[in-house]
DNA sequence: CATATAGTTCAAGACCGCGTGAACTGCACC
DNA sequence: GGTGCAGTTCACGCGGTCTTGAACTATATG
């Protein structure tokens, strides 16, 4: 989501979501692994993180950075930021096979964590933010002197306004949390093991 | 909101939310406007619109497209353009002052109604969009052969996810549609016509 | 009609985020 | 030590969006 029905309208233009050509993806996994990256980046996160969960999810076996190199077409500097950052948000596991050197890469089951563990943080940083900004505002019009009575109940509105938002996010937040459920335990039969306990 | 708490975390950057200098604008109305823009980009749009429209609701009458230009410091161009979109989005009326020749702008009352109504349309255009590919996939791998069942069962989750993300979003714009009433009355007092009604 | 001012449009440019690719680190194996 | 591969970091460039500023249209006024 870039700037998508913004401005002109104009139904006619729909930017063709269709998916690029790909290494050796099958088509199917191709639109599915396009479809995850579109929602991704319309929830405000990088296309590619949401295709490179896309892609561990689908295969549901852990996979090696050049795998996934390789499948969705990235950089190898690329593939290593984007795993950072999914793991980091803890719906990617770095996951090591016995007697291989390589890391291999799992995807947590849920997506809708990540989703909703950031736009809390943005919530916590912003809305809460933007209330605080209000009331700053409110307190300075207070102080000077001539500023109309209407002002200030503009002002309120805002503020109100602002809570509403809030308290409609929480509850936005909450029933996203409804799981998808673990269908992920499959692989984690024991044959495989953690980052840390190395 | 453009690459915020994203990547590193790193809490001590804050990028600072601090209204620049401005023209003529007191500065609590300085950062009541400030504090729109950056609700307003949060959302997906452009800050500049969220600040018109506060400088607008702020001041209550409506104002020019000149003063507009004056009291944000943007350029002719600009304003003209933001304008249009607001007017679009219908949360900015465009009103004439009986015997005056120029367009005055007033703020309609809720933002909330321009949130959610584009929230809407790309909730349609696109999520249901993310569906129709993800069942298309579907097909597809059902149509293959060897298409391992468990993979089918993955596919399945994902469309459920989109179907939750969906319910959870109309169910946002629900409660966010509580309206903040209609304080706007006020200066639809008839002294003013509409567009149109030439 | 000439002039001035309000308003619109659009090409050029500023700006910014993302991904690339090369340089680098770390580790294993010979 | 040397070679090769996995993984990380980062300066740069591409591609996108937003804003500007100038050319243009529209409209009122003398």
């Amino acid at each position: 989501m870039k700037g998508y029905l913004w401005t002109g309208g104009d139904p006619g233009s729909q930017k063709s979501l269709a998916p690029p050509v790909h290494g050796r993806l099958a088509p199917w996994e191709a639109i599915a692994v396009e479809a995850v990256g579109n929602v991704i980046e319309f929830w405000g996160f990088k296309r590619n993180q949401g295709r490179v969960w896309g892609l561990l999810y689908l295969r549901g076996e852990p996979l090696t950075a050049g795998e996934i190199e390789r499948e969705l077409d990235l950089s190898k500097g690329g593939v290593s930021m984007l795993l950072r950052d999914l793991e980091h948000w803890g719906v990617v596991q770095r996951v090591r096979v016995p007697q291989d050197t390589v890391w291999r890469y799992a995807a947590e089951t849920d997506l809708v964590r990540m989703v909703t563990h950031v736009v809390e943080e943005r919530e916590a940083a912003f809305v809460t933010r933007i209330r605080a900004d209000l009331s700053e505002a409110r307190r300075l019009a207070e102080g000077v002197g001539g500023v109309h009575q209407e002002k200030l109940r503009r002002l309120e509105r805002m503020a109100v306004l602002a809570d509403h938002v809030e308290r409609a996010l929480r509850l936005f937040i909450k029933t996203s949390r409804l799981d998808v459920g673990g269908v992920l335990g499959a692989f984690r039969d024991g044959a495989l093991s953690r980052k840390g306990e190395r």
